[in-house]
DNA sequence: AAAAGATACAACCGCGGGACC
DNA sequence: CGGTCCCGCGGTTGTATCTTT
């Protein structure tokens, strides 16, 4: 409906923030909170408008945000979520502790959308029968095994609710106060790397012609993918970089800012796009990851515990 | 050394939706 | 119940920096 007026005929200032700014909003966000991101640059005294405070504090200044590049377990997992949820940026994040929606973007962006296409894995024309195009084959498969899935929850739900919710409700959900349906760090990758996922893939596999035996992805290829290196000081001109546009982010105390060398990363990286294909997504395959995303939320909203629940969906 | 092109990323824009009145 | 406010999200743009020619 009513949208709030755009703060930018004002002459508030845009562009990049200055470092004096940035020590305006982190002190008064320190000592106040932000409270409404609305009045916020009025009471810290900056010409800017909330929705722009905001945005920096949020990707940002945080003290909370970890810097540096993504470790190759990082880039795994973002490759896994969005083969789940598709550009759900902000889902992704909340599986990422540190990161942000915004930069996680960016990276799929500017990185790995960039291979994925390059590798052919990933598609612009859905209408094709390229690898990718099968691989969204899979996913008619998913959204069937979840459709049964979610049949056979609805009737567990049901007859669990009725026997024992106040216990279920206790299991699922001992921090009442805290806000519902938030899923916990690793939540979907615990979900893809549990039965369900396993389920999945032997669906995936004996149902299509396109699945190589490699293409069964398994945990333990997953494992194998993850491997640990000595990082370089690859990143310090980033750093630096950074810092001259007046962008430097605070210094978390014992923050990893650990990194896998470009070949490392680029080792894992393989491995991770296979796993994408294996699973099966692109930015065409939204509509229906939208709807997968949708079926998890209904299973977090269950009051059977989460993963009991889907465990034996699939059995 | 300089220009052109490519890349990376911070920041902006506009929309959807929940909360409040 | 409809209108308004506000926040958060995803897509896009702007620009600094890097790489190539």
């Amino acid at each position: 409906m009513g949208r709030a007026p755009c703060c930018d005929k004002s002459g508030l200032k845009k562009g990049p923030w200055t470092p004096e700014e940035d020590k305006i909003l982190v002190d008064y966000i320190q000592s106040h909170g932000h409270g409404s991101w609305r009045s916020l640059p009025k009471l810290a005294g900056l010409l800017r408008c909330g929705k722009s405070c905001r945005l920096r504090w949020t990707n940002y200044l945080r003290p909370d945000i970890k810097r540096g590049p993504f470790t190759p377990e990082e880039q795994t997992s973002i490759i896994q979520l969005h083969a789940i949820v598709g550009n759900k940026w902000s889902t992704i994040a909340a599986q990422l502790p540190g990161r942000t929606d915004n930069e996680i973007k960016n990276f799929w962006n500017t990185h790995l959308k960039k291979r994925l296409l390059r590798m052919g894995l990933l598609h612009p024309d859905p209408s094709d029968s390229s690898p990718a195009a099968a691989s969204s084959r899979h996913m008619a498969q998913w959204e069937s095994a979840r459709l049964e899935a979610e049949a056979r929850l609805s009737r567990e739900s049901l007859f669990a609710h009725s026997a024992s919710a106040a216990a279920a409700a206790a299991v699922t959900n001992p921090a009442v106060n805290l806000p519902p349906l938030k899923p916990e760090p690793d939540f979907f990758l615990r979900i893809w790397n549990s039965e369900i996922g396993d389920a999945f893939r032997k669906t995936a596999a004996s149902a299509t012609d396109e699945s190589s035996p490699e293409s069964s992805f398994t945990r333990q290829s997953s494992a194998a993918a993850v491997k640990t290196e000595p990082p370089p000081a690859a990143r310090e001109e980033t750093e630096s970089k950074s810092c001259v546009t007046g962008g430097g982010p605070p210094v978390v105390a014992g923050m990893d800012d650990s990194s896998g060398s470009n070949e490392v990363v680029d080792d894992v990286s393989e491995e991770s796009y296979q796993l994408y294909l294996d699973f099966g997504s692109g930015d065409d395959d939204l509509g229906l990851f939208g709807g997968q995303v949708g079926a998890f939320s209904s299973l977090f909203s269950s009051d059977l515990n989460v993963e009991t629940s889907l465990d034996t969906a699939f059995k």
